[in-house]
DNA sequence: CCGAGTTGCTAAAACGTATTAGCATGACCA
DNA sequence: TGGTCATGCTAATACGTTTTAGCAACTCGG
């Protein structure tokens, strides 16, 4: 019934050898020690024979090292943001034979701390601190002094020696004026931001950055949003409200940038309720990608957050620096920002229909 | 810089006693060995004054048991269905003390029998084995034998000595059908099944038992659906064809079932296309509770999957099963059904609206 | 035939905890 | 005064590895 994992002891005995020669043997160091190719031969078949697969408990407790990270999240649950991510860092930790410890917080400081003494306690490598949403977050002191850190979609207040992978918000922005101006479009709406930095949700970096990176490609066309609808979430109601308000305004308008996909999503609603036909008299270009953005009719052009590959760089920054270990000159405290690439389907006129 | 952890002998030099008794007062059985109260009183204020925390590690490797369960999922990604799941099973592991190691294994079986692996060579106490969608799925024979395991949103083809933890989709069935009737509807479409079993999308549970919940209800009203349309995915454009051939069966319908929220979706887009209302002219019910069932216009009445009770319940009883270890008085292999709740929104006509 | 060097392996300790058996010490009774 | 019993603690071991120091046996040059 319960038959005992076999053991290190197992193996050496069944091979006729020292488990301290079993050891060696399995651990690849066999001829820097000078065991006879007649001896590993014969620990190597007991091992395989018998099935023997080390405890990693034990290795754990003697090297101090687990081949664990542990994913530490404020919301696991936020729509599939945190499936791609997830995704990409379980990938990136599987190729290199690393098992991820994931917990939630739910955005609460002292359950960040005691989820990550709750790691430190099972000696994960290294810890991964993210939010589902880009945002400045201060992470416990702990963090600095002792185990390998990354902070992945937030960034730190103050200065800290932790590097930090984020989505190019700022590049996102740039490039949805410029897909829009390609096309041939001046007069832009922006659905979810005010011309102030404070006109944007409080501690949202996206909200902030998309805002400046479109600002600075209309400039340099000498141009300027023709209007802008601040709202405090962005969710589809938001977004009908805005358009409504922009149709109030502009009751044909050219071209709408929403801040994202659900808030395309209601301008979509109100749009095809007013009648006017996407992209053939109003072009919308959006950010995030979420799934709605292919169900949506016509399929909406967005920009999206590369979710899966900035859990990857997370845990691919943690495990060199967890290589590293010694040699610091990784300059800490980087922020990697990591491309958001625009998914073109049909919510904007082709760039040269007119013009 | 690298100040070590302190450690049980730490607390028992500072507290001038040995090891043993600080381990003993520690774990409160103090009292049952005889340590005398002013011992016990130096050890605890010992404790608390170094921060002492317990090795989990050690602990691990002595007793065997880790406080740790292997969360195993075939798609990790998919939609935010993954996300609640999670959530659940994070929930209930946390309130009890204990830490989930996820892993995904893409539906590759020697993926997952690797991964069952790693997890049980790091002394996991229980595994769960999810899937994404209801779907039967056969676990490797390793689990039978040793390690407590709870199937989440599968069944085994197979007899197996396992409890699985599912969605009561008969009775989901029968709820949408009879909310439908209970409205005053008798022609009812549906979207997403044949009237065969084989006109479901394999493996699917789901559509298997909501189609029979469905028909049952219907058949106690000595009723049967007005049409079936069938679709290899229940994805939105699938759902708009299926719609555009209702209406060309049946220019005026009366209620629509769709399969999911995606198909019903796709229906939306060509009622509206077509110029019909919802609910004024045509009532729509559905499945999943996605989020995007709250974003449409009207608000689509729809049956949710319990995802977090679902991922909650899978851990209770993991745990329940691990606590109890020898008394396997639990009947293993039991199927747990978790109900599925009715979200009522805006896309069924009131129910003496007429009849 | 003796010392030095090489070859092939193993004993032992260590990681940090839990647990069992048992050792002093004093109290109490006969 | 000697034996029994209760009290209060500790030594020792085990969990399964990794790693270092070193032992035994053999070879070889002089």
């Amino acid at each position: 019934m319960a038959n005992k994992r076999v053991t290190l002891a197992d193996v050496a005995a069944a091979a006729g050898v020292a488990p301290a020669t079993a050891s060696l043997v399995l651990a690849d160091r066999g001829f820097e020690l000078r065991i006879s190719e007649a001896a590993q031969i014969k620990v190597r078949q007991a091992a395989s024979l018998l099935g023997y697969r080390p405890n990693a408990v034990s290795q754990g407790l003697r090297t101090g090292t687990t081949s664990t990270i542990g994913f530490i999240s404020d919301n696991i649950a936020t729509s599939q943001l945190a499936g791609n991510t997830i995704k990409g860092a379980l990938e990136a930790a599987r190729s290199q034979g690393f098992m991820l410890f994931i917990a939630e917080t739910d955005g609460d400081a002292a359950t960040e701390l005691a989820t990550i003494h709750a790691m430190m306690d099972r000696q994960v490598d290294g810890i991964i601190l993210a939010t589902m949403f880009t945002r400045y977050h201060e992470p416990p002191a702990i963090v600095d002094e002792g185990i390998p850190t990354i902070l992945l979609n937030n960034l730190p207040n103050s200065r800290r020696p932790l590097d930090a992978v984020v989505p190019d918000e700022i590049t996102a922005g740039w490039t949805a004026a410029d897909y829009m101006i390609e096309a041939g479009h001046q007069k832009i709406h922006l659905l979810g931001a005010g011309p102030l930095p404070s006109d944007v949700p409080p501690d949202s970096i996206a909200a902030v950055q998309r805002l400046q990176g479109i600002q600075e490609r209309l400039s340099a066309e000498g141009l300027v949003p023709l209007s802008y609808h601040p709202m405090p979430d962005w969710i589809p109601v938001n977004g009908r409200a805005a358009m409504e308000a922009v149709l109030a305004q502009d009751p044909f308008p050219e071209a709408i940038i929403c801040f994202n996909d659900r808030v395309a999503l209601g301008a979509y609603q109100v749009l095809q309720e007013h009648g006017l036909r996407i992209p053939d008299d109003v072009s919308v270009v959006s950010f995030d990608d979420f799934d709605i953005a292919g169900w949506m009719r016509p399929g909406l052009t967005t920009i999206a957050i590369p979710h899966r590959a900035m859990g990857r760089m997370a845990v691919e920054l943690l495990l060199a620096r967890i290589r590293d270990i010694g040699g610091s000159d990784q300059s800490p405290g980087a922020v990697h920002r990591v491309p958001m690439p625009l998914h073109v389907r049909e919510s904007v006129r082709g760039q040269n229909d007119d013009i």
